[in-house]
DNA sequence: TCCACTGACACCTTTGAAACGA
DNA sequence: ATCGTTTCAAAGGTGTCAGTGG
């Protein structure tokens, strides 16, 4: 069985240094013929060539993101709350696939929570706000779910969980964990690759799909007693924290970061649920998940793709996307350039697409 | 002084091995 | 001997809170 370990140490040889995938950015993508049955499943799913995958919780999600969704980040490595939980369908059942997870930054932008309390001397508020330019992209990490290669069957017949991912931010993490930064939005990308083992990976067929309800602020702790709430209340592992038998933190604790109300939105740099905190979420047609690359020739799982690559070209270097340096930031929005994009951007919600597919799927430290 | 961050802590669930019975 | 269930201790996942340091 493959583990995270085994990835990222494979995927941090010095000789794979190269990106090997093909976007479709610049292809177009396929989505001819008639949508199946399950097209009509739910409005939490993304049907992308014959592969679909659905959020699981989606409205546990959906109630976080209201909020503004933290996830907790500490040295040794923290799991998500809510996890990520998706259904997969579409995939060939005798064909094998490794399912992988990476975490997008939202944006070129480092957070702060400006409090105001006692504004309102009972219903103090804070909200994010931008605190200036996002530090460096940290090391790459890809989180390889540990079922992987497992065959097509085996990925449908249930819902597949990434329980066990963890979240870091040191830098120096030696465990595997996905590294993050404080006080930064990310945004959990979902690949599928068609591959029989973890070497053929990095020339295979692969799709990707994002939800925008699970993208989340970065902590060390909690800003919002809101989250803070709703965490203890929904996860087990926090049951002694919950109201009954103990004093209420609610009334011992400010509420901070709350989501500013819409006046506030139009502020110079500063952000509001559409950046940090709840965004709008599209109505069921509007999106679902969403793909934001996929290569090869597109809805045709088990073909491998035509490569525009090698994996031993001098050419690119340290495994660079043809898209801009990892400390780079995409630039204000409007990008819809491409036939993909735009395609997606039918699917999406605040064009945000243009700017993510900018980011490699597996930065040079990763390849 | 502010605030992001850390580590110890209590409380809880999960896990897996051992014991037990059918 | 095998299989399924129960028990229980260890491991590990939580948020809290006081303290640290830039």
């Amino acid at each position: 069985r493959a583990t995270a370990e085994h990835l990222n140490i494979y995927l941090n040889i010095p000789s794979a240094t190269v990106f090997p995938f093909v976007s479709n950015r610049y292809l177009k993508p396929n989505f001819s013929g008639p949508p199946p049955s399950s097209m009509a499943a739910g409005p939490d799913a993304y049907l992308q060539g014959n592969i679909r995958m659905t959020l699981e919780d989606p409205e546990l999600w959906k109630t976080f993101h209201e909020i503004g969704t933290e996830m907790i980040i500490t040295k040794p490595g923290r799991r998500m709350f809510p996890h990520c939980k998706v259904n997969l369908s579409g995939l060939i059942p005798c064909a094998k696939y490794i399912l992988l997870v990476d975490m997008v930054p939202e944006d070129g932008f480092r957070y702060k929570v400006r409090k105001q309390c006692f504004v309102l001397r009972h219903f103090p508020s804070s909200k994010w706000e931008v605190a200036g330019k996002a530090e460096p992209q940290p090391p790459c990490r890809t989180y390889l779910h540990p079922d992987s290669p497992a065959p097509g069957s085996h990925w449908m017949k249930q819902s597949v969980s990434f329980l066990k991912l963890k979240l870091t931010n040191n830098t120096l993490d030696q465990h595997g964990h996905i590294i993050l930064h404080s006080m930064h939005r990310y945004h959990p990308r979902f690949h599928i690759v068609q591959a029989d083992d973890l070497f053929s990976v990095r020339w295979s067929v692969f799709q990707t799909f994002t939800f925008p309800e699970t993208s989340f602020t970065a902590v060390t702790a909690y800003q919002n007693t809101k989250i803070t709430k709703l965490k203890i209340n929904h996860n087990p592992f926090a049951k002694g924290f919950r109201d009954e038998g103990r004093s209420s933190f609610e009334s011992r604790v400010p509420d901070v970061a709350t989501v500013p109300d819409e006046s506030s939105k139009s502020r110079t740099h500063e952000i509001g649920p559409s950046a940090c905190g709840p965004q709008h979420l599209p109505g069921p047609q509007d999106y679902t998940g969403v793909l934001n690359m996929t290569m090869a020739q597109t809805s045709k799982p088990g073909v491998i793709g035509h490569h525009i690559y090698s994996p031993y070209s001098a050419e690119q270097p340290l495994g660079q996307w043809s898209g801009p340096a990892p400390t780079q930031y995409p630039p204000p929005h409007h990008l819809t350039t491409d036939y993909t994009t735009q395609a997606v951007h039918h699917s999406y919600h605040h064009g945000n697409v243009a700017e993510w597919s900018q980011y490699p799927l597996f930065p040079y430290s990763c390849w």
